[in-house]
DNA sequence: GTCTATATCGGGATAGAC
DNA sequence: GTCTATCCCGATATAGAC
């Protein structure tokens, strides 16, 4: 979205908060409209349909997803330091577009057929980027994953959750809470014990 | 659900497949009806509405849920295999009643008032069993758990996302996805590397 | 660009026959 | 226990005035 909040910039963040807070079909126009301070009427004059409205939410989130975690790793060529800044950056984007992202996740089932290819599509893209981390570290042999399309659909899964409960006015920083889940992801909950860190000493 | 598969019992598994596949509020009795083999009048002669079918699906699989885990972990002490079992329940229950707890974890939303209280305190209680397993794992130095409420709402993430992308028809067993799990959230991607397995000889 | 008024449709729920 | 018929409401979307 530019910069500058006209007023179908607000329609769409509003969508996005209220599609979040009781789902697509359960949003109506007339509801969104009031949160827009317009009737409801009047939408139809930036958008053509509530169905394009969602379209919209997701692609532009799918496509700052994609994007940004490029950007995030671009500089990078160690396999452990980009799987770092890869869920680092999934997690801190979630919690910044905390709506656009919880209905981008849970709302494909009321895409349209063809809106819904196109977003699968982008996600393929976005997961591949995870998929092709691990295989690197595989390769280098930094990490051991038997079966990558499960590690990073688990991955993925359980760093989205973050978004579901974080408060950004809670006592943690979004920074721990994504370093928190970078360690548990790498080191699991045993991989820090006493016994494995003593033994990696030597 | 009792064994003979009444009416009612039809009603109760084709709203959990329709909900999944539509969301609640897209779903319509007379789609549902359609499918239980009936007139959409009739269901009100089994359920008294379409919100008390939802929170009946929501009541059965938490009920499912807390009452299985416990008799799973029962003959365990040890946290590690309390903690196993655990897992491989959560993800292969998951698998079973696929519908049901599709539902369960994604239409709190459309709950009335009072039907949400009562479930999110079932899954408080449910949620709790794990936190305690890693408190223990902690306590006996097994495990090392930064911050365990992140850490079990990560791990439950995690697992409830096999359920969203499982074929039961597909090579890998759930049984072998359940340990793939397991060993994830045990060791991380990087704990069970040459490296480590090395040093632990020692 | 926003308003009001309205066309049109479909869904939850009820009543009463069989 | 299931059917048909129907009430009633609310939602998307459109038309035309300001």
């Amino acid at each position: 979205m530019p910069a500058i909040t006209s007023r179908k910039e607000i329609i769409f963040r509003e969508a996005a908060r209220l599609f979040k807070e009781k789902g697509y079909n359960s949003s109506t126009l007339r509801g969104l409209a009031n949160k827009a301070g317009i009737k409801g009427g009047s939408i139809y004059h930036h958008y053509s349909s509530k169905q394009e409205i969602l379209y919209l939410i997701m692609e532009y989130t799918m496509t700052n997803l994609i994007n940004r975690v490029q950007l995030a790793i671009k500089d990078e060529t160690d396999p452990l330091q980009k799987l770092r800044k890869a869920i680092t950056f999934h997690i801190e984007y979630h919690t910044i577009d905390t709506n656009e992202t919880y209905v981008t996740d849970a709302e494909l089932r009321s895409l349209d057929v063809e809106n819904y290819k196109k977003i699968v599509k982008m996600r393929n893209t976005y997961e591949k980027i995870y998929r092709d981390i691990l295989l690197e570290g595989n390769a280098t042999e930094q990490m051991r994953i038997d079966n990558i399309k499960t590690a990073s659909r688990a991955l993925l899964q359980m760093c989205t959750g973050v978004s579901y409960w974080f408060n950004p006015n809670g006592k943690q920083p979004i920074s721990q809470i994504a370093e928190n889940y970078v360690e548990l992801f790498l080191w699991g909950i045993c991989g820090k014990t006493g016994a494995v860190q003593a033994a990696l000493q030597n």
